[in-house]
DNA sequence: CGTGGGGTTGACTACGATCAATGGAAGTGG
DNA sequence: CCACTTCCATTGATCGTAGTCAACCCCACG
């Protein structure tokens, strides 16, 4: 069995979009980022690749998005062609099957919360993805710990920079969050966070 | 091999999220409705199933959609547990894995769509999608007919439909496409219009 | 000590959402 | 066959929110 360890350093590249496939990624440690590009140069994120994740999934023998590095990892590689022959490694082969089936979940949650209207519910939506997904619970307190940039929540949720930042300095407000530093966000309230990220409530910016 | 058809009205359910899954369905003709719905009661439309097409994967054993028919159609139905015992039957595993990661590779495409920024862009990327995948060439025209309406056009695109009308409105004041009818839709600069679609033209309102 | 990148904030603008009215087409029932 | 309803598309007017452009701050880095 191949199991193909590589230690790749922040922002280094795993594959890009359209080349021939020949190993799917399982997280062990670290950050991925998968990237489509388009023509004007515009970027979507589509998903990030935390611990345990499988990437890179290949249509008809090529990989479908850019992938890279955001913190330092560590990923296993291991040869994709099972996809096509089953018998060939049969476990590998349904961990992939399954692995696929829960991507196309996965994406179709990613679009209700792009579909998000209000720019703090957005934000409010990918905090809950990120705490329910790899929060941390500290003395009691919920803690997300954000490795990407502003950017990339940017580009994820389908918002700007600013507008993520905005978000944040509201929810923040609202008191629905801390932050530690600008990576390190304390869950005060995860009720009301989610709540909004669910659209059930209205966020009022200030009433003082 | 069981394949039972299936014949279906307008607006009827194949079946709901969170369904157990026990088939898949091949759209044989007529289109379907793809649709998640959150708390609050607003509706992505995930995707549309159009003759050829294969929907209602299932993750962990459960429809993670809603699906109903836009127009009167036919659906074949195959069992889905071939998914999970790969030597129950070959072939239709095979082609459902196939299917999968087409699945995948779509729904990316779509984010690509849903992500532009411009209403116009939207619109102009949806029409090029279904032109590329049902356009008629009719008499040396590009015709695309529009199965659904501006409200399911909307919750694709991530627009209200007003907008999506406007936006209409306004490809047609720029000569890009020409209607018939609402729903039948002429593309008379396929060329300008897939520039718009991928953000490398600017859409000037009206000069005059 | 200087430089650069990322994050935050401000001012302004532009675009799409919202609410509302209209018109047309299709369906229903008398 | 004609009133009546309903649904959908379109258009208009207004408003709100996120995008844009710019400045500033902080921290890490050389």
């Amino acid at each position: 069995m191949h199991r193909l360890n590589r230690q790749l350093a922040p922002g280094q590249h795993i594959f890009f979009e359209s080349d021939p496939a020949r190993f799917v990624y399982k997280v062990r440690s670290g950050v991925l980022r998968l990237t489509r590009t388009q023509r004007d140069g515009r970027r979507q994120v589509i998903a990030f690749g935390f611990p345990g994740d499988i990437v890179g999934l290949p249509c008809a023998g090529r990989h479908t998005t850019e992938c890279d590095a955001i913190t330092s990892a560590e990923v296993s590689a291991r040869r994709c062609d099972p996809l096509d022959h089953p018998e060939s490694d049969p476990k590998l082969h349904s961990l992939l099957v399954t692995a696929a089936l829960d991507e196309i979940r996965f994406l179709q949650d990613h679009f209700l919360i792009f579909g998000r209207r209000r720019a703090s519910e957005k934000v409010a939506a990918f905090l809950i993805l990120l705490l329910d997904r790899v929060g941390e619970a500290a003395d009691d307190r919920h803690l997300v710990r954000l490795p990407m940039n502003r950017s990339d929540i940017a580009d994820y949720v389908g918002l700007t920079p600013e507008t993520v930042s905005r978000s944040i300095t509201q929810l923040r407000a609202e008191k629905m969050i801390k932050l530690d530093d600008p990576n390190t966000i304390i869950v005060r309230d995860p009720d009301r966070l989610r709540a909004l990220a669910e659209g059930a409530q209205e966020l009022v910016a200030d009433w003082s």
